[in-house]
DNA sequence: AACGACGCTGTAAGCGCTTACATAACACGA
DNA sequence: TCGTGTTATGTAAGCGCTTACAGCGTCGTT
């Protein structure tokens, strides 16, 4: 089925021996410049084209890195693949990809079918369950985490200050005089969310509020419901964190469309900085937490992985801690 | 440095010869029970995972299938890329994904670098230029075109009638009471944007109405910096149709800051309804080429070329024609 | 009791490629 | 002229897996 002529055809049609048409393809000096001709006009003619999965058993190097997401599109996943893309461009690796779907099962799945496939893997799985991947992951495969794991995380990593964000996101809301802050959080058994949620608890002990904490799952059409569930109650908050850029967007559509105005009645604030806050109405304010430098960094710290002798290496990577900032746009600046 | 137990490994633990062990592991039913046992038994103790690149090389099989886009994030592709990733998760598909950065070599390059590690390609590759790709690509692999090709497009394929869609928008700008129409161009050399480019010439004439064509390249920007030279003239049109979603959202970001009142001083419509189009303020009107289906279906038809003996098949494939639907939201909607 | 049929297991031949090693060819200085 | 170093080419051994085929023990049948 799949490409029919082989490097053998190219060298009987060529008149040399396999190795030298090999050599010649792949550029090796010690070949004369008649044989290269000869091999690559054949090979021209022939439309011979390299083997992959050959060329990658005979030399246990794929020059592809897997990488395994939650989901493999979205605003969010989307930034940190470009980040990812950027970086193997530059690297000269390819990416296979593949969505998780949310499901630690899934992850390691996923991971299974790269084996032998990949030089390496770049994983994010912010699930709280998520014991069993470091168990399951690493059949001596440079690994990069993105964005924190569940057990003993003493993979290399790239993890965003999720706390620090959300704290630094209700002292924002604080200062611009709101004194009602309520919290549309993430996933429960997302790891990132419960930091965020942490971050935001604490928040408001600090400043001396009591918290209202809503239901969500990063999705757009959740922070809508939770605005509903807002407007339903007796006294509406002055100020909404949301766990995600998304669900904040959502949010931001509730309330224009209850006619609430942002920032005056109700200042709000999400997480992340993917693209479509800039062109919400009004923009949406956020910590930015370098989404695409997220993917990119990893993607360096893999490669570098990947180099060396990986084993070694892995033990020294350490784990770098992004600290997200704040960026102030209309949705939460009062005057 | 990659995986380093291998199937041999595990046959030597579980005291049988390798064919047993690799029967037992792909679950035939030609293996005592005991044996299957030993062999699962030793394979979960010595934590064996099977190679990827040399299953494929024996089997040539790989059941993963290369996906070549201009880019590989943003909204656009990122709908793409779900669809084919639900189509792929479907067919029990891995994807291998890689972007073109908008260059016909560096698809062919992409290509040639999957060939071997996929069953069966996925492309999409919209420029004026392409002859080159049709000649180069099918190194009898399966192969599917989505959004058109260059040249002689005998290759199956899965379109979006992007003159017909041009033509719709261009005439409901029309009723809407439109009559100084301009429209913001898509990169010149991009098909699709060729297509709407004609769709809304057309249009105009049918209309009686005389163009204005601004340069854009499918950026926010360029529909932002189009607005900005529709502001420097004597009069500005009354509506405004942008060969794509996301100029389209560069454009009301302009004219929002401009204080110009949409859809009433200028009725707003754009093309391919990405998921942003709906939190745009005002949400923007478009043309729905149904993008996640496009990835979706065209995963479909690979598939079903690849179960088949391809090549067969590949001759029989039509190329389906996917027409656009018009969608309209307010920002072109004038009571 | 002998024979074929049947089912499990092992042996070995690849899949298409790279690469260590052997060989051959040639040029050089002595 | 011969040995030696240098370089181009060929031979063959894998990389880890699947799978056709052969081998062999068992059992049912006559």
């Amino acid at each position: 089925m799949a490409a029919s002529v082989t490097l053998n055809d190219v060298a009987k049609a060529a008149g040399v021996s396999i190795a030298s048409a090999s050599r010649a393809i792949n550029g090796l000096d010690n070949v004369t410049e008649e044989v290269r001709e000869r091999v690559l006009a054949a090979a021209g003619k022939l439309k011979y084209v390299p083997h992959g999965a050959a060329r990658a058993l005979a030399m246990s190097r794929t020059n592809t890195i897997g990488v395994i997401l939650p989901d493999i599109y979205g605003e969010f996943f989307s930034e940190i693949i470009r980040g990812i893309d950027v970086g193997a461009r530059a690297s000269g690796l390819h990416i296979l990809v593949s969505g998780s779907h949310g499901d630690v099962k899934e992850a390691v799945k996923a991971a299974r079918a790269m084996a032998g496939r990949v030089d390496g893997l770049l994983v994010m799985a912010p699930y709280a369950d998520a014991d069993d991947l470091s168990g399951k992951l690493p059949f001596n495969l440079p690994l990069v985490m993105m964005g924190g794991v569940g057990g003993q995380a003493d993979l290399p990593s790239l993890v965003v200050d999720n706390y620090s964000g959300a704290l630094e996101a209700v002292r924002h809301l604080h200062e611009q005089g709101c004194r009602r802050i309520a919290h549309i959080a993430g996933p429960e058994s997302n790891l990132e969310a419960q930091d965020r949620l942490r971050g935001y608890l604490d928040g408001l002990k600090e400043a001396g509020l009591s918290p209202q904490v809503l239901p969500g799952d990063f999705t757009d059409a959740t922070g809508y419901a939770a605005v509903q569930t807002l407007l339903a109650q007796d006294q509406m908050p002055d100020g909404l964190f949301a766990a995600n850029d998304m669900m904040a967007l959502g949010a931001t559509l509730g309330l224009r469309e209850a006619g609430v105005s942002i920032p005056d009645d109700v200042a709000v604030i999400g997480f992340d900085d993917i693209p479509v806050t800039r062109y919400a109405s009004p923009p949406i304010s956020t910590l930015r937490a370098g989404v695409f430098d997220i993917g990119r960094r990893s993607l360096e710290l893999l490669s570098a992985l990947i180099e060396r002798g990986s084993a070694e290496a892995s033990a020294s990577a350490a784990s770098l801690i992004v600290r997200p900032e704040l960026v102030v746009r209309a949705s939460s600046r009062r005057r």
